[in-house]
DNA sequence: GTCTATACACCGATAGAC
DNA sequence: GTCTATCGGTGTATAGAC
């Protein structure tokens, strides 16, 4: 095998990491399973990461915070702000249907860190990305739709988190694409009651 | 020791295991561990179930289905549908606050289950009872409000899941009560606007 | 039936040859 | 730096004494 730097060593084990947890689980993702989908001897492990504590950690931190565009919905001038709404979370609905054990394994990073205190702040940072992220879109949508929130966007933004979670975990569970669509609506509903809409 | 019933012994053990569970997480709740807690032998463990997966199997079936009736609104005539409704959230939410391990334990067992295609059933099965008590809560908070469905009862009893394992989710990450509470409101909202509230 | 002692597999982590 | 080989520990499960 080749020389390889650390940092793309490093880089190569998260995404080996994140496709052994999105198929079989954190449970499974041992080190030796992690080294065998990224093709390299079990020794590379510890020459990029002191543990796998260590690996997860970073695994937490940094695939969490990728694809959180896919939530982001087609503005489009001339809707309303309740169709702009339920068009996001419906996008994100897409989302996870194309790829849901993705959407398991954040599920199961994130309540891995709620298990043990000094993690714990990783998946309330996380958390408080996405809300952050929410709230940029909530602020974009009402403005195109040319309406204003009654309430703090931050708290907007908190419930549709809220929101997509019990989707995700509902959906996760019974496949029942049409309640799933339901959620969205209803969610969609509650969310446009928080802002004034001209 | 003295001689103590199969199931006597299997009902112990489930105990044992569901406190260890919330206590440390699935991860944690090794056969050593539960033994340990139900003050048991190894031996005996193997002696009551066939093997560990057994157990946790019927920790699933059985431990959710017990404490369902915690949601349960106070049905006070003269209140809205609207008041009932958020009310029976919030009670939820006293419940998820009083014992938070509890529910982390739940969540866990219902991701642990959908990780093998066999134990799958179990979480929808399981998921299938929440639905069937939050439709009855409804028709009866319904019934009390002298408000009716306007959408089938289980299709917004599915919605109501969905919102309670979102607030749930949200909530064991960030601890923001506040938020928590803006969350059951909004899904008040969302929920008795499926209905002709008369 | 219930225990102690143990078998066996697999885990994370490391030693040491190259 | 990168590998193979291995250590120490822990997991599930079982054998066998009582």
């Amino acid at each position: 095998m080749t020389r390889i730097p650390a940092a793309e060593r490093r880089a190569a084990l998260i995404d080996a990491a994140l496709r052994v947890v999105s198929r079989h689980g954190l449970a499974q993702a041992t080190t030796r399973a992690i080294v065998a989908e990224a093709g390299m001897s079990l020794a590379s492990f510890h020459y990029a990461f002191a543990s796998r504590d260590e690996l997860v950690d970073e695994l937490i931190t940094t695939v969490v915070g990728r694809e959180q565009q896919a939530v982001l919905p087609d503005l489009i001038p001339g809707q309303t702000l309740h169709e702009i709404v339920e068009a996001g979370l419906l996008r994100y609905f897409e989302h996870l249907r194309s790829d849901p054990e993705h959407e398991q394994a954040m599920l199961e990073l994130t309540q891995y860190a709620l298990r043990s205190p000094e993690r714990h702040p990783l998946a309330a940072a996380q958390y408080a990305k996405y809300i952050e992220l929410a709230a940029r879109s909530l602020e974009l949508g009402a403005e195109i739709a040319g309406a204003s929130w009654t309430v703090p966007v931050e708290r907007v933004a908190r419930v549709l988190v809220a929101f997509t979670d019990g989707l995700t975990l509902t959906w996760l569970v019974d496949r029942d694409d049409d309640a799933a669509r339901a959620v969205a609506a209803a969610a969609a509903d509650a969310l446009t009651r928080m802002a004034d809409t001209r």
